[in-house]
DNA sequence: CGAGGTATTGACGGCTCTCAAGTCTGGTGG
DNA sequence: CCACCAGACTTGAGAGCCGTCAATACCTCG
């Protein structure tokens, strides 16, 4: 992938829109702070496993990273996919519930959690600073969940404005993930969501010079519900 | 049905209206450490309305409340039920995604954000519970999101068995929410939820002496996977 | 060029939504 | 006491979206 080398690109865009997101390696929280060791991890590598202990909270320096959890039956429901500057691996209680694995090659910060919590209780700023990952972690889950009761149109289509918000040169996605990723993130099966793609061309909403890049032609289209027939609002 | 007071109308209330007499159920966080003034919501009542300046922190001391998004076409999404001493209101940024409503008459323990924050700078535990609070509120999210991907039986019965957790007194659930919120909380038509009751009551894994009351007769058919007939783990 | 994984497209069936009617329950008033 | 009503809940029939299975196209790499 030609990541790194679009990065230093990425980085004036963003400063030049005022993009308030995180950007190249110096824009995360423990980055910021110097705490923790970079590691690089190969793409589809474990970072750390479901039912491991809960020892170490990461944040990516660059490449892209997807939590999930395998239900009993195989399935495989991916949580949440983490960039540059993102937190992951804040979980409650001693095991973790999601594994995480790097989507593509990447370098990931590495810091033991006890640690961290214990600088937080000597230091107002970080303790504050980690509540606020985590309180912006749930509202990321919740609006996951708010994604999984629409429509599958509606799923891809917040899933490409939000793509877009986070990791686009301007209207040009480079995915990292695979469909079968982005399928297991939206709660549909591979084929529903190549057929959204299709739909979505035909619609002009985008334009898919192959299948791991998506130029937007029209956030407002992606972000406006699509003909829903018979779907009333309840109540 | 009281009558939903206006927002300054509210915020008089919480600044000086303090709730006199004893209270039970000294479970939550805030409860423990004496923070928070305890105030009645009746049925229905808005606690919090989305859009609106976070400026507040809630813990239930006894009822029930809902958390909740009206989305642009009507439909309505409750992203989650808290009963006695669980904390809700644990949001980002400056105003709420989610607003939250009374389902029942309840007693709710009410604190500044801001006032929260600054003590847990000072006090290293409380700090750390927050933190805690904060992560299991992860957890509860993405389970909620993981439910969200499976069909309807599966749905309904993990919610059940959470309710079984949650509020059941031995197997005996008393719902205090109506067949609509729980249908906006799993994602599914009202006509869905009513139809799998049914279903799990003819399986024997629930009984339904009435509409608001489940007797769960069978915690572990709830939590095994419902004959999917062609559903092949993907992979 | 061929191989293998990834992605797209097609046909069909089932689960859930929609629309509609029916049942139950609690409250009100004659 | 009972008729009546309003709201919540249940049940039924048909339609549509999406999952499943299967075949084909594309892309990367040896």
């Amino acid at each position: 992938m030609a990541m790194d080398g679009l990065r230093p690109e990425r980085e004036e865009l963003f400063e030049r829109n005022g993009f308030r997101g995180h950007i190249g390696g110096q824009t995360g929280v423990l980055a910021r702070w110097g705490l923790g060791v970079p590691m690089k991890f190969g793409a589809d590598v474990e970072i750390c496993g479901e039912g491991e202990p809960v020892d170490y909270v990461y944040e990516v320096v660059h490449g892209a990273v997807r939590t999930l959890k395998i239900l009993p039956d195989g399935r495989r429901q991916i949580g949440g996919f983490y960039f540059a500057g993102d937190i992951f691996g804040l979980e409650d209680g001693d095991l973790h519930c999601l594994s995480a694995e790097a989507v593509a090659d990447s370098t990931i910060r590495v810091m033991r959690r006890r640690v961290l919590i214990g600088l937080a209780g000597g230091d107002r700023d970080l303790a504050q600073q980690l509540l606020v990952m985590a309180t912006r972690e749930i509202a990321r889950v919740h609006g996951h969940a708010l994604m999984l009761i629409q429509n599958a149109q509606e799923r891809l289509s917040s899933f490409l404005v939000q793509m877009g918000e986070r990791i686009a040169i301007r209207d040009l996605i480079v995915l990292p993930m695979s469909r079968q990723d982005i399928a297991d993130h939206l709660g549909v099966t591979i084929e529903t969501v190549s057929r959204t793609f299709t739909i979505l061309e035909s619609a002009s909403a985008i334009k898919l010079p192959n299948a791991r890049t998506v130029l937007l032609r029209d956030r407002a289209a992606l972000r406006s519900k699509p003909p829903r027939p018979g779907a009333a609002a309840r109540r």
